[in-house]
DNA sequence: GATGAATGAGCATTCATTCAT
DNA sequence: CATGAATGAATGCTCATTCAT
C-alpha cells in the first residue's frame, strides 16, 4: 500500500496481478495464474503479500495514492480561484482516467471490496482520511472567502461536481462511449460550476 | 428476463437469491445455498435456469424492466414539461433507488456481468433498446420544443442529469451516507436543470 | 432386439441413438441429448426402453442380427464347399464392416457391455447361441467331408479364419488404412485358407 | 508415459488406477476411488497427473512400453531367422498376454481413448512412431533377404501374423477361453507363417 | 527468501431416473 | 402413450493455503 516504487519479485507480481485483475476480474484470476504470468513461485507470493487479497490490496492501495495525489495537487495549484480549482478539478478526474484506465478501473472495481476485507482495511482507511481532510480544508478555504454556497452538504456537492465526470469517465473504460473523456473537459467544468451555484438556498 | 410475475419453484429461488446475492454478492453463494434458502432442488434451479448466471440474469432482468418502467411513465407524464419532467426525473431515481434497494444494489453491481454473460446477453440488449429508444423520443420532443438544447450529446445529458442523483443514492445504499436520497430530490433537480442549461454553446 | 423393423417414437430415438453413440460414445451421450435429437420426450424414451442401456441393447441386438443373418446365408449358399465358404465368409466379413460401419463399430464397441448388462442380455445370448448353432452346423458337415480338419478347436480355427479380417476391416473404420477392407478379399481368403489346413496335426 | 520407474505418491496412485481401471473400467472409477485406494489425496492427484485423463494416459503408456520393448527384444534375438522370428513374435504376444493380463487388457481397451485425448495424445504416438520403425527395419531385413514376401502390405501382414493370436488371448483375457493362450503358440506359429508365405503374389 | 509438493474443502454442473398429470 | 418438472446423488476439478526442505 505504499507508494514507493518496488522492486524484485514483489514487483513482478504485481505486474501481472495488475493485468490480469483488469482483464479477467479477482475472482477469475487463480495464484497459479499469477505464478505462471510473474515466473513467482506460488509460496513467494504468499511470503510477500500474505494471502491473495494482499495482492489486490496492495495495487488498489498504489493506484489510489496516485490518484489522491494527483488531485491533491491541482487543487493546491489554485488555492485562490473556486471556479478554476473546480473546473480544474473536473479536467483532471477526467485526465486521469483516460491516462490510467487501468488503474482507474481498478479502483472502481475493487475499492469497497479491499475496504471490507481484513487484509488492506486499515491502510486503505488512512489514505481515505488523509485525503478527506485535505480536500476539505481547500472546500473550507473557498466557502469562507465567498466563493461556494456556504453549508452545503460535503457529499452532495462532491456528487453534483465529480460524478458527470466520473460517468462518462467509466462510459470510456467500459468501451460504451466513443469520445475520449477530456473531449467534455470544457462542458462538465462549467456544468459543475452551474449546478454548485445552484445549490445555494 | 420477463417482467410477468413468476410463481412456484422459479418465484422461491428468485426470492432467496435477490437476498442471498445482495447481502453476500453473487460469487460468495453457492448453488447450495440456493437449495437451501429456496427449498427448491439443484436440479430444479438447473432445469429452469440453465446455470448459476442465468438465476443471475432473470434477477438483473426483472429489476431492471421495473426501473425502466416507472422512469418512462414519469416522462410520459410530462410530455410538454421540460424542466417538470427533467425534475420529476431525478426525483424518480432518488425515490425508486430508495424504495427498492436491493434491486438497485443488484443493477449496478451485475448488469455489466450480465451483458457481457451469454445467458442474459440478448433479453437484455433488448430491455435497453427499447428504453433508449423511448427516452429519445421524449428527448427529442422537449429540443423540438426549444426546451432543451439543441445538439448535446446524449450521454453527457445523461451524465449530468442523472450521475449525481445516483451517486448519492450508491453512496446510501452503500451506508457511506445518512440522509435519505429523496431528502436531495430538490437540490439535485435544481442542479441538473442548471447545469443542464449550462452545456448549451 | 428384434428384427422387425421399427416405427414411431422407438424409431426416432434409435436413429438418434445410434448416430451419437457411434460418434461420442456411449458415456457421453446423455437421455438429454437423445430427446434433444430424436424429438421425443425423455418419459417417452423410458416408456419404450426402460433405461439408457435398453436403447443400447436394442440397437446392438438390430445391428448384430443383420451380421448374423448375413454370414449363416453365405455358408448356407457354400454347403458343398469348403474352401469356397471360408473365402466367401472372409469376403463377407470385410464386405459388411464396409457396408455398414456405424453398426459394425457399435458392434464392437458395445457387445461386451451389453452382454454382461441386465437389460439386453438373455435376448443377445439367444442370438449368439441360435447363431453359433449353426456355424456349427456347417464345420461339422464340413469335417465330415473331409475338407477341413478334424478336431480343430473352434475358438482356434474362428481365430484364424476371421480375426485377420476384422483387424483390417477394424483399422479402415478407425480411419487408421486407407484402402477399403473388401481391397484385402482375395488375400485374406487365400491366408485364412492356408492357415486353417496349417492347423491340421 | 516415461518408462523409468515411479516411485511416492504417483506410484501409489498408477498402482491403484491399474487395479480399478481393470476390474471396474475407466469411467466407473471415480478420482474418489483412487484417493481412498492409494491414500494420495485429490489434490496431490491433480497436481501430478493433471486431470483423470493423465492417470490413464501415464498407465497405458507405460504398459505399452513395456510391450514393445518385449516385442522389439524378440525380433532383434532372430535377426537372420525370419520363420523362427515370426513365431517367437506369436509366442511373444501370448505370452506376454498371458504374463500381464491387466496391462494387456488396458492396453486394448484405453489405447484409442488416450490416442484421441489431449493429455497423452504426443507421447503415444511418439512410442508408436519409434515402435513402427523398429517393427518396418525388421521386416525390410528379412525381405531384402527373399524370406518374406516383397511388397506385402505391412497392415495386411501384421493382421496376418498378429490378430489371431490377439483375437485368443483376448478371449481369455475375457475368459471366454478355458486353455491358456500360450497352448495355441506352436499352431499360431505355423498358421501365420503359412498364412504369410500365401501372402505373395 | 524461495520453492513446489501436498492438502481437502468446496463448487458448478450433469444425469439417469421417477412420477404426477 | 406422452410429457416435462422434479430429484439429489455423484463427479471432475479448482484453489487458497500450508509447510518441510
Amino acid at each position: 500500500m505504499s507508494t514507493s516504487p518496488r522492486t524484485g519479485a514483489p514487483a513482478a507480481v504485481l505486474d501481472a496481478a495488475a493485468d490480469l485483475f483488469d482483464r479477467r476480474g479477482f475472482a477469475a484470476v487463480s495464484i497459479n495464474d499469477l505464478t505462471a504470468a510473474s515466473g513467482v513461485s506460488n509460496g513467494s507470493i504468499y511470503h510477500h503479500f500474505g494471502a491473495k487479497d494482499g495482492v489486490l490490496a496492495a495495487l488498489v492501495g498504489d493506484a489510489l495514492a496516485g490518484y489522491q495525489d494527483g488531485l491533491v495537487g491541482v487543487l493546491a495549484d489554485h488555492a485562490g480561484d473556486a471556479p478554476g480549482g473546480i473546473r480544474a478539478a473536473v479536467a483532471f478526474e477526467l485526465g486521469w482516467f483516460e491516462a490510467q484506465p487501468r488503474s482507474a478501473r481498478l479502483i472502481i472495481a475493487h475499492r469497497d471490496a479491499v475496504a471490507a476485507g481484513a487484509t488492506g482495511r486499515e491502510p486503505l482507511a488512512a489514505l481515505n482520511r488523509a485525503f478527506a481532510r485535505r480536500v476539505r480544508s481547500w472546500l473550507e478555504r473557498q466557502t469562507h472567502a465567498g466563493a461556494i454556497p456556504r453549508g452545503v452538504d460535503l457529499d452532495l456537492l462532491h456528487a453534483v461536481v465529480f460524478s458527470p465526470a466520473r460517468e462518462l469517465a467509466s462510459l470510456w473504460l467500459a468501451r460504451r462511449l466513443k469520445p475520449r473523456p477530456t473531449t467534455f473537459a470544457a462542458a462538465l467544468g462549467d456544468a459543475a460550476w452551474a449546478g454548485l451555484q445552484a445549490l445555494d438556498h
